[in-house]
DNA sequence: CTGAAAGCGCTTACAG
DNA sequence: CTGAAAGCGCTTACAG
């Protein structure tokens, strides 16, 4: 049974007060709380007995007051209802747990001067530094870096004033793009794709131009009716993409889903239409969260190593907080295709095949 | 383009400095951030100049260690991996930001003394308050309640001492039964007990009392092989209970899971197995995440306002927060049977049906 | 309605 | 290796 400290009522031990009790000064107890200095093993064992007597707990407030610095980062995704995200909160509260430190996430997609309002008020919270996924480029805080507390991006930015930690987007678009026309696949639809997005400059741009590659590549025309663009990369608009190439009567054998969330709404919106997966159409997502895996069917898409994807993050953010005038990094986490059924047989097609 | 503070080498503005420059005292500047006293109009606008002029942000830390708030509230679950945990990430982050509020997250399910230590050292992040999912009841922390900082537990938990938000699961579980056997059911596995928890004393216990509370007004003999002990409520042990009630040559015609994301492992191994939903077996889920509505086919479940949920939890915190020495009080959140495509037919079931 | 003083709990120089 | 002093940036009494 873990030692709790005091109660609300009970008033909190300080560092004077174990210091008073160890019979030592309050530098000693700090100095045997950080190892900043050598304390001798008799002084340090009484320091300890006291704090454990009293309950004592460092307080943080006074300690980042003191040094600027809190042990606590900020990490700001567009949307945290997402699998995806999901996943990616799992895995930085347990790699900054793992060094101590605490993350405090914050959302960014609800508001569009939210990203901004962030970074220009992470001190505010006491954040040592921020990991980002952004959304709005243009406009986006990227743009102010020099002026800005330690951040580190993730994701397709095309942009070097700051560390960031990104797939291969457009590759992995590529050859994902591939594996579907070596299934067979001739009309593939691309779902993810936002309007006004300067190709190349986001990940959806990066994404769409690996697409067209590949269909150049293969001799394919590109068709702009199989482009569907979606406000939000999810699940719903994924569902709802499919619903609305269906409305149009497009022809077309495949779909490459930005993100698994849409994907898997393109599968949901495949069974209520009928459409059978891989049989009629097969689909491809990207991000391989685990709900891809349990699909139904299983989805193919494009995996990365989640774990390693933010502890690169954190890395450079770790490295930022400690000299703010190092070179920006870039640094890339190897992808890989991940095939499973919903692209495991030849696609019959769906739509006017005489377009085919 | 919003104001953005000084960049790292510039030093930070403080409120000494805000003051200086509109002609003002310290005092005064406080008053206008907090509004705690009455400011002149004029007096007001020339000190909200200052603070543009110089990009003046308030150190979190200085106000928490001068007044012991901080405005940052913990938010804990088992496990952040899970839909679920999105969902509900997703709905605190964005009611706490309407209240000036910022979540810290932490992860209680990796570590068998994770939530004592959250509790234990919930002041070390000056943290102004905890918001637990508790995993570990018997030995939680909920028994030193007394001596503990503000906390909130949301779930199922027979325990008067802590303020707590939940969903009356032992009913809900009782009506989602019911609608089994009415839709033809007889045979109904259920995955999610765990092993050695005391019945009607966690949430698996509640949700299990009330499905046997079904059985027994339909005059259904229990059968203990229905009934799938897992480890954690996640997708992976949803497809791998539905692998071995299949393996033990169960006959079962309907599945109650106590999770969405055990329900969704289900459909993807019943769909493995060649099993139809509904039409060989009937799958229901818990919670109401977003991926339940997008199944394959659309999952019935047991749904509740998501919002209203952590409104609740963060409205006892913030009660707690300002006065502790209130009674604890318990707000149930209002549950409704959705009902979907996934028990839309009467299932022929699956296995040895002589066994019915 | 506004100001001058004190102090929240730490840690960083500065001495010994 | 340890101590006494000062100060991080705020806000809370206490005066005016």
């Amino acid at each position: 049974m873990p030692h709790i400290t005091p109660g609300a009522g009970a008033k909190r031990a300080t560092m004077k007060d174990v210091a008073a009790l160890a019979g030592v000064s309050p530098k000693t107890v700090s100095n045997v709380l950080t190892g900043s200095a050598g304390v001798r093993e008799p002084t340090r064992r009484v320091v300890e007995e006291a704090m454990q007597s009293l309950g004592y707990v460092p307080n943080l407030s006074a300690r980042g007051l003191r040094n600027g610095r809190t042990g606590v980062i900020g990490f700001a995704l567009p949307d945290l209802a997402t699998a995806f995200s999901a996943t990616l909160t799992h895995a930085i509260v347990q790699v900054a747990h793992e060094r101590g430190l605490a993350v405090l996430v914050e959302e960014t997609a609800a508001d569009p001067t939210r990203e901004h309002q962030l970074v220009a008020r992470a001190r505010e919270h006491s954040i040592d530094g921020l990991i980002l996924n952004p959304v709005r480029l243009e406009d986006s805080v990227v743009e102010y870096l020099e002026h800005l507390p330690p951040v580190v991006l993730i994701g397709e930015v095309e942009q070097y004033k700051t560390d960031r930690v990104f797939v291969e987007s457009r590759a992995a678009a590529r050859q994902m793009t591939e594996h579907l026309i070596e299934r067979g696949a001739r009309r593939i639809a691309v779902i993810g794709g936002s309007q006004g997005v300067r190709p190349g400059l986001a990940t959806s741009g990066l994404r769409l131009r690996g697409y067209l590659e590949a269909l150049e590549g293969a001799g394919i025309e590109p068709d702009p009716g199989l482009q569907i663009s979606v406000r939000q990369w999810t699940i719903e608009a994924g569902a709802a993409a499919v619903r609305e190439l269906h409305a149009a009567g497009e022809a077309f054998d495949a779909l490459l889903c930005f993100t698994d969330s849409m994907a898997l709404g393109a599968l949901h919106a495949l069974h209520e239409l009928g459409l059978q997966v891989p049989r009629d159409v097969l689909v491809a997502g990207f991000d391989d969260v685990e709900h891809a895996r349990y699909a139904v069917p299983g989805l193919t898409t494009v995996g990365f190593d989640h774990v390693a994807y933010v502890t690169a993050a954190l890395d450079l953010l770790q490295r930022r907080i400690d000299g703010r005038d190092l070179a920006a990094q870039a640094v890339p986490v190897p992808h890989r295709l991940i095939v499973r059924d919903s692209t495991s047989a030849s696609p019959a097609g769906v739509g006017d095949s005489s377009r085919n």
